[in-house]
DNA sequence: CTTTTAAAGTATCGACACGATACGTTTCGT
DNA sequence: ACGAAACGTATCGTGTCGATACTTTAAAAG
């Protein structure tokens, strides 16, 4: 008998090379390769502290040089905007262009995923969710990556009062819009005292 | 809020991308690209009804002629063995050779893995497992594509006394190892009447 | 205030995946 | 016997990907 956590490896596998695919069909129409479309999707949840070439480089596990290339390809169609941050001059910051939200809008992704899993429980979705995060969790600290979580679960976010939150590392003051971001910087909250 | 749904959609491909990552860097040292260990693992898994160009494409959910292209490589390594079918002439029969079986062995892919979920119970597991495997389904069956699992869920397989086991659909005898492989003509038993 | 070191980004090169198309061979249906 | 379909290969263009080298700016060390 196989270990269990094989045959999760197994389907994880399976579902990751066929979800690759479905971003590789749905971007032919566009003429976009699958990575420039998670490169669009990241930059459309990405908070203001994590929107350039680097962090991307990281959220993807690819080098920089590599998506350079990308970004360029993406900023040549009109589907990103780069600005040179003003306190730093090394830094660019990415943003997505009105044609470039467009795209992703037009996509329609996650239609098929979601009938998919229509017949699942929510408390069943819930309960994979959690184990599935785990293992992502896991492997990045491994692996030396970062855990690229909205603002809302990590520690360094300060819940000073309704609707008002504080960055602990920047000290800077964060939207309950821009709590809901992808961030560059997240670190967990610890809630299991192993 | 968002959608329970999208959130594990959206850690399943994080989780994908890792893994491809993870393949990438497992395959440097051998000068292997992702796909192609993909490919090995693939081999090292289907049945004889199974181990053809074709079938690898349709499981990788490529095209014959890319496939072709990374199986020539594999083969030019030997890694793979090509024989042709005495049967049916057009076909192409595929084999691991010891070299192959050595690379995997080599990989020793899945130990991170299996640490990454050595705090989740096996219930949990299986319960996770369940959920992704019928939203596996549900795309497959959406996009036309085949399931690939193994004789033993699929509704040809007569198991016709102990340790002896016939395929409906090609009238042929399975061994007890053979059952456990993965099938290009595997069709789930349906439990859930809908 | 220099000098050094590090970080962010770009440019270039080679290897190769990937799809599209065309082609050859073998098998099957009529 | 003939045409259609299936399996596989070959070729070509696009574009990812890592490696390396380089530029520019910021930070750290002296």
């Amino acid at each position: 008998m196989k270990n269990q956590a094989l045959i999760l490896l197994d389907t994880v596998e399976r579902l990751g090379n066929l979800l690759r695919v479905g971003l590789r069909q749905a971007g032919v129409n566009q003429g976009l390769q699958p990575i420039h479309l998670q490169a669009l999707l990241y930059l459309n949840e990405a908070n203001r502290y994590s929107n350039t070439p680097q962090a991307l480089a990281e959220y993807l596990g690819l080098t920089k040089g590599t998506v350079s290339q990308s970004l360029l390809l993406l900023a040549r169609r009109r589907l990103i905007a780069r600005h040179a941050d003003e306190k730093d001059g090394r830094v660019v910051r990415l943003t997505l262009t009105d044609k470039g939200k467009e795209v992703l809008k037009d996509l329609g992704l996650a239609n098929a995923w979601r009938d998919a899993l229509q017949t699942a429980s929510p408390a069943r979705l819930g309960s994979a969710t959690k184990v599935l995060k785990e293992a992502l969790a896991a492997l990045q600290a491994k692996n030396g990556h970062r855990s690229f979580g909205v603002c809302v679960t990590c520690r360094h976010n300060l819940h000073i009062g309704p609707r008002s939150y504080v960055c602990g590392l920047t000290k800077e003051k964060l939207s309950s819009r821009e709590v809901g971001r992808i961030c560059r910087e997240h670190s967990p909250v610890e809630e299991n005292a192993a």
